[in-house]
DNA sequence: TGACAGAATATGTCTATACATAATAGCGTA
DNA sequence: TACGCTATTATGTATAGACATATTCTGTCA
C-alpha cells in the first residue's frame, strides 16, 4: 500500500522495481490497470501512462482483457543514435575534417539496383568520401543517391560537407534499414590506412521516403571504431 | 482545415507527413497545441500524446515556453532488439545447437575487473560456449558472471542450456551497455572455422542490476554475420 | 548597461469520465 | 462434441478542465 503522490513516473519505477526485484515473476500476471489506480492513488489515465512505456521497453506485454503480465523473455531492445560523422567525431572531442574523393553521376550496378529495388538505367549519384578525426581515417564513405527521388542530388556540391548532412537537411525519410557486419579491407584498405584483408566494421544504411529509395551508404571504420550504446 | 475524426495516430502521421513533405521545415516553428487542437477538431491531450510520440522519435524538439520546432538535425534513433541467440538463429528457420566449452570459478582478471569496476578477487564464473546454426558455427560466447551480485550462477548447469537463457529468467537487469566492432579472430579462430586473423564481428553485453554489475559478455561472429534493424 | 525579480506562456502532467476495441469465456444450439 | 454467437472484461483512446513547471520575456532598479 505505497502511499507515493501518483505520478507516472513514480508508478513506472515502482513496478519496474518490482520486477527486477523478483516480486512479480517472469510471466505472472499483474494487476489491472484498475487496481493499481487504487493501490497508488492515481487515476487509471496515469496508471496506464506508466504500463505503455513499460511495455514499450519490454518489460510487460499487455492484451485487452487478458491482462497485463511480466515479459518472459525481457526482449528489450536498444536504441542507438544515428549521428552525423561530424557529430560523432566532435562529440569525441576530436577535430574533424573531410575530404570529397569522388563524384559522379551513373547508371545503378546491378548489385545497388537490386539493393534499392530500383528499374534497369535508374541514375545515381555515386559520392566515395573520407571523413578524419584528428586527422585519421575514422570512415570511408561510399554512396550512392537515387536521382529519381532527389533531382536536387545532381547538381548539389559535397566538396566541403559531406551528402549525409546536406541529405539531412534536404532530403527527410520515413524509413530507414540499418545493417552492420565485419569484414576484410578491399580497395578502401590504403585510405581507411590498414592493410589489405584486416578488419574493418562496414556499416551499411538504405533510407526511403515512401515507397522511393533514397539513398544507400556504405560507412566503413577501421577496426579501432567502437559502436556503443546504453540503456 | 483538415477535418479528420481526431485519434493521435491520425494528427501523429499528419504531422510527420508535413515534416517529411517540407509544408514544415526543419528548424521551423510548428503551432501549438492549443492551435493543432482546433485544428484537427481534438483535445489537447490528444495532441499533446502525437506530438510527444514524434518528439521522442526525434523528429520534433520540444520545450516549454518555446514551442515546438522541427528538429535540425533528425537525429533520430533506430533501436534493435535483444534477442536470445536460440530465437535468433531459429527465426532464420535453421536449427540451433549449443555447445558448452568450458565452465570455471576464478578470481576476476584485472581487465575485466575494470571493465566491470570490481574490487580484487571477486569471484567469478567463466563460462565459454559455442551456438551453432544448422551445424556452423554462429556465435562464440565467452562470459563472465558476477557472483557476489548472483550467487545461484555458482551451481547452475549450463551443460543443455546456455547462460544467456538462464540469466534472463533468473537475474533480471535494470541497465546495459552494448559495443560492437570488427576485430581479427584470435584464440576463437578453430572454433568459428576461420583462418587465424579473420575479420569477425564481436559484440559485447555488460549488465548490470542497479549498481552492481550482472556479466559481461563477448558475442563473436564470422564475418558472414548481419546485424540487421528497421526504422 | 546590466542584473534581477516577476509576469507571461507553451509544454508537462493529472484527474474523472466516457466510449471503443480486442479477446476471452461461457452459453446455447446443431 | 463441435461450433458459433454473445456477454464480459481489461486495455486503448478521447475529452475537458485544472494545475505544475520550465523558460522566455519584460520592466525595474542599481
Amino acid at each position: 500500500m505505497t502511499t507515493a503522490r501518483s505520478s507516472y513516473r513514480t508508478i513506472r519505477d515502482e513496478i519496474s522495481r518490482r520486477i527486477a526485484s523478483r516480486v512479480w515473476l517472469p510471466g505472472a500476471l499483474i494487476p489491472g490497470e484498475e487496481a493499481l489506480s487504487v493501490e497508488f492513488g492515481a487515476a487509471r489515465a496515469t496508471v496506464n501512462r506508466a504500463l505503455r512505456e513499460l511495455a514499450e521497453a519490454g518489460l510487460i506485454e499487455r492484451r485487452r482483457k487478458a491482462g497485463t503480465r511480466v515479459a518472459l523473455h525481457p526482449v528489450r531492445e536498444a536504441r542507438f543514435v544515428i549521428p552525423l560523422v561530424r557529430q560523432e567525431i566532435e562529440a569525441r572531442g576530436a577535430a574533424y575534417q573531410y575530404r570529397l574523393l569522388s563524384s559522379e553521376t551513373i547508371k545503378a550496378p546491378a548489385l545497388i539496383r537490386a539493393r534499392l529495388g530500383l528499374l534497369a538505367d535508374a541514375p545515381l549519384r555515386h559520392v566515395r568520401a573520407l571523413h578524419l578525426a584528428d586527422r585519421r581515417p575514422y570512415q570511408f564513405e561510399d554512396r550512392y543517391i537515387v536521382l529519381e527521388t532527389v533531382p536536387a542530388a545532381e547538381d548539389a556540391d559535397f566538396t566541403d560537407t559531406g551528402p549525409n548532412e546536406w541529405l539531412v537537411e534536404t532530403a527527410p525519410f520515413t524509413h530507414a534499414e540499418f545493417t552492420f557486419h565485419a569484414d576484410g579491407a578491399g580497395a578502401e584498405s590504403e585510405l581507411l590506412n590498414v592493410e589489405k584483408g584486416a578488419p574493418v566494421f562496414v556499416g551499411e544504411r538504405i533510407t526511403w521516403l515512401g515507397e522511393k529509395p533514397i539513398t544507400l551508404v556504405r560507412m566503413i571504420h577501421p577496426s579501432t571504431y567502437r559502436m556503443v550504446t546504453k540503456l
